[in-house]
DNA sequence: TAAGTGATCTCT
DNA sequence: GAGATCACTTAA
């Protein structure tokens, strides 16, 4: 029998990040785009206007003012505002100069929290999903959601407790010795 | 192992 | 306005 595909609303992402971070993992990433893409040699994305859906295996979480590892522990500004919204919303970063990171704030309005999507299907590395997906900062603020053209399904993948790696996050050594160490990182290992 | 790349933020 | 930093990738 065929499994539903349920698209996940804000309901799902209003949560704790460790939560959702977890429970992302074995969740597919959606997108599909109307427009044309330009750059065919980067990008996966066609004009037949099929979604491509990528399971998502590496997520870390970022989990409020107080994580030190997390952008929004300056506070408010410009580029980190999205984080103080409503759930479910994408927040999309240029970092060293070059990628494009693709992350989803969690927790009610007001407090900043997300998740950094670092791999899904075959891509490994945050920077390089968002190049094949062809994400990059016209997604910032906006809401999952199929008009978005980027949205997370549940496709009754079932992901065990036994099946997801834990570790330090990546690159965040700023963070010091507590926060850089913290297991914020989720991985899926199947086998 | 280190260069490359540019927005963002923290000082002046 | 200048300078440092940065949730990365690639080629060597």
């Amino acid at each position: 029998m065929m499994q539903k595909h349920t698209i996940l609303d804000q309901s799902f992402f209003n949560r704790d990040a460790l939560d959702v971070a977890r429970n992302l993992l074995g969740k597919y990433l959606v997108r599909s785009s109307t427009a044309w893409i330009r750059d065919g040699s980067s990008s996966l994305l066609t004009t037949s206007g099929a979604p491509i859906a990528l399971l998502i295996n590496e997520v870390e979480a970022y989990v409020g003012p107080h994580d030190l590892a997390c952008h929004a522990r300056v506070g408010k500004t410009a580029r980190t505002e999205v984080m103080f919204g409503p759930p479910g919303h994408i927040y999309v970063y240029l970092i060293y100069g070059m990628y494009w990171m693709l992350n989803i704030v969690t927790r009610p309005e007001n407090y900043p929290s997300a998740i950094l999507i670092r791999g899904v299907g075959m891509f490994d590395g945050p920077g390089k999903l968002t190049k094949k997906l062809a994400i990059d900062q016209t997604f910032n603020k906006k809401i999952l959601a199929p008009e978005t053209g980027l949205w997370v399904e549940d496709r009754g993948v079932i992901v065990r407790d036994h099946e997801i790696l834990t570790t330090p996050r990546i690159g965040v050594d700023y963070a010091g010795p507590i926060w850089s160490q913290k297991p914020y990182r989720f991985v899926l290992n199947k086998h």
